[in-house]
DNA sequence: ATAACATTCAACCAAATGGTTGAACTTTCT
DNA sequence: AGAAAGTTCAACCATTTGGTTGAATGTTAT
């Protein structure tokens, strides 16, 4: 287990963003803050499922929750995106270094 | 599964980065080729574990192999790992404004 | 031909994952 | 107080994952 400054790993991150379902509960919360229910209407899945969904994406540090009378409402926890971000921005560099010596390489040949 | 263009699909993408000996083969590869071996040598593993990574990497089109002699030469498939950090651009816009919202409450504190 | 090298395959194992159902707990409404 | 709503927990199941060992395959060197 890979860990960042702040007891984040980039294990947990990437292994929340590898479930389609976790992806787009991403992407609803990052619009607007949803209660756990809210968020299980959208999915055919019962509410222990979407429950685990949710634990798996807090561990990551992905999203939060805050109580509100009986409700818990979840909200995303940007920061920590930014970090899988700039893991992969890291490369970035590399990658482009492969493309243009790919470039360079395909000039090379007869046309 | 959810599926890009080409078929790739994050699924795979994502899955690939969640284990960190898999990152650490990208990073390898990513600044120079290498055979299946020369890589294990790195890894206090089997050379059938290291095998199954690269399965994992392959199937996620992270890297390609081609046979050269009794080798196999590892190389990264940029192209890939690009989407994955498009996909992850395509929140920062979001994950921006969060911040700006919390910056412009913070502002509204009572110093 | 035979040995050595490079790699994969098959069978197995333990642990983790994604799902289910049903009971339990807390908070709100009447 | 009792019912309903919102959520989690526990037990279970099937599948996947990351690892092992040992045999099998293909390639090069002697």
């Amino acid at each position: 287990m890979v860990e960042l400054s702040l007891g984040l790993s980039l294990d947990n991150i990437f292994a929340s963003l590898a479930d389609p379902t976790r992806r787009d509960i991403l992407r609803q919360v990052a619009i607007k803050e949803l209660s756990v229910s809210d968020i299980a209407k959208a999915y055919n899945l019962t509410f222990a499922a979407i429950s685990k969904h949710l634990k798996v994406l807090e561990r990551a540090k992905l999203i939060t929750k805050r109580k509100e009378g009986r409700e818990q409402i979840v909200q995303l926890a940007p920061s920590t995106m930014k970090d899988a971000t700039e893991y992969l921005r890291t490369y970035e560099k590399l990658w482009n270094d492969r493309f243009d010596a790919l470039d360079a390489y395909l000039k090379t040949l007869p046309k």
